[in-house]
Formats: structure tokens, C-alpha cells, sequence
DNA sequence: CAATAAATGCACTTCCATTGCATAGATATT
DNA sequence: AATATCTATGCAATGGAAGTGCATTTATTG
């Protein structure tokens, strides 16, 4: 069993409490949060280090940015065995238009796509509105 | 043979000289367009007019929004036949990573999206990001 | 023509993302 | 251990895009 310090290591991150709080707070939440959501659990820090935190983190492939059409740029631990590196993130995200909130929907990948003559995909972002089942359950 | 005025009449929206050039601006880009290249089309008018009169073309279903990553807002024409107001736009659309520009497939459909139980899917946004066949082309 | 309503223009605001630079803290080197 | 070096953090400021309030111009109606 891997600790998260280990983790960050194996990634050349160095471990900073910081770092620790804010990973174990991704972990903590299944939806995908915003900078402010961050911000707003962990007042004491600047914004700055959150912002630069998650920034390591994203171009270290252990978060993906999620663009949810909000506006507002989302963020969530990458899944475990996910190559981030070799191919891009190929789950798809979906957004409740009642909760707002976005989750990772990963066991749904996202189908082929094809494209017309002359066009070369390379990756696909794919988000599905709607009603999520905490919200549409009664 | 429809004119534009009378298209817009149809719609019940005024004619002006503005909405004119700005109608036939996005007639002639078959790209999608952010606000800036408007601006940058009509450097005499103001960006709030600009502004106002694509999102009076939104609401009254003559040009839809496209979010395709970017952060940029952009906007296209609505096809013909399209029925924005009854469902949400179908089509897909592809984001250039070279030059940059985004198009409408508009022959090219979203397939249905499964999504887990107790989820509703109410609409789809679905971008394909890649090259473009003016780029990959020779 | 007067009264009314809508469109335009200017200024300002808000919100989020991003950067420069100074400082604190950690690591490496002697 | 002391110093030099590098990284992370904090504060302040910037930038870009979306959106709003209000005055003015322009069009429409009676
Ligand atoms: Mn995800
Ligand atoms: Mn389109
Ligand atoms: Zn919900
Ligand atoms: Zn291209």
C-alpha cells in the first residue's frame, strides 16, 4: 500500500504539507472542485499556492481539468491506472444543471468519434447535462 | 429566396445596419467566432453593441454558442433546418490545435450518450480537438 | 409632430486565471 | 554546522473576457 507521500514522490513532487492537504482533500471529494472550493477549505493558504498546487499536480498527471462549460475550471485526482500521459482523459464528465456539481463518470468511456475526411482526432472532451442521482432519486 | 431582412423579421427582430453586417459576418466565416474577432471585423462599433447583438441572435436561435475549451466563448449561424428551440444543439464540433479554429460538423450528430442509473441526460456537449483537414492537408 | 420604445455607446464592474517579485523554507555542498 | 542553492509560499498586481447601468441616439407608433 502506497502512502501519498510516496505517491508524490514517485511522481518528483516534493512533499509539502500543503501539498498533502490539498491531495488528501481531493481524495476526500468525488466531484470534481473548483479553485474557490479549495480556497474555501483551506482559508489559512494563499490562493496562490492552492492555484500553483494543483497546477504541479495537473502537469504531473495526478489531477485532469475538467471544462464543464461553466466557465469555471474544475479539477479531479486522476484515476489510479489512468495514462494521462500517453492518451488523454477519456472518461466522461457529467454536470448536474440542479446540484451544479461535476463528477468523473470513469467507468464510461468516451465512444470513437469519427470525423470527416481530412480532420485527425486527437483527443475529445465530452460532458453530459442534466440531472444527477442524488438529485433526480428520491 | 429568403433575404436576411425578412429572416429577421421572421424572427421578430428589428433590422438595423449593425445586425446586418454582423449576420452577414458570421454568414460568410464558415468558423465559429469569438466576440474579439467581431471586434476586430468592426473596429468602429462599440463591443457592447457587438456584444448584445449576438446574444439577441442567441436568444432567438439565429447563431448558437460553442464551447470548445479554449475559454473563448464563440459563436456560429445556426443551420437551417436546425430546431434549437426545441432541442439543444446536436451536432459536434472540432477544435483545431494548430490553427486554432473551430467548426461545426453539423452532418455530424451526437450519438446517444448512456449514462449511469438514476443520471438524466438532458444535453451533450461534445468537442473533438485535433487537426483540422486545412492543416493536415497538403 | 409628439410620445414612446428600442438600439447603441461609454464607463464601469465582476470574476477568474495568471504572473512578478520578495521571502521563507528546504536541500545540497563544503 | 554554516553556507550556498534551489524550491515553495505569500502578497500584490495584472489581464482577459463577460456582463451591467445609464445616458443618448435612432426608430416606431399614434
Ligand atoms: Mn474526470
Ligand atoms: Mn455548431
Ligand atoms: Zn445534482
Ligand atoms: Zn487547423
Amino acid at each position: 500500500m502506497e502512502t501519498i507521500e510516496q505517491f508524490l514522490e514517485s511522481k518528483n513532487i516534493r512533499v509539502t504539507a500543503m501539498r498533502l492537504l490539498i491531495y488528501k482533500f481531493l481524495a476526500e471529494n468525488q466531484v470534481a472542485v473548483t479553485l474557490s472550493d479549495i480556497e474555501n477549505a483551506f482559508e489559512k493558504a494563499d490562493r496562490t499556492t492552492l492555484y500553483r498546487t494543483i497546477k504541479t499536480f495537473e502537469e504531473n498527471d495526478i489531477v485532469h481539468q475538467i471544462d464543464d462549460g461553466t466557465g469555471i475550471t474544475k479539477y479531479a485526482l486522476c484515476e489510479k491506472g489512468c495514462n494521462c500521459e500517453i492518451e488523454t482523459d477519456l472518461h466522461l464528465h457529467f454536470h448536474c444543471n440542479n446540484c451544479n456539481e461535476t463528477i468523473c463518470l470513469t467507468e464510461h468511456k468516451i465512444p470513437q468519434i469519427k470525423v470527416p475526411d481530412g480532420f485527425v482526432s486527437e483527443n475529445v472532451n465530452l460532458v453530459v447535462k442534466g440531472i444527477c442521482d442524488k438529485c433526480s432519486g428520491q
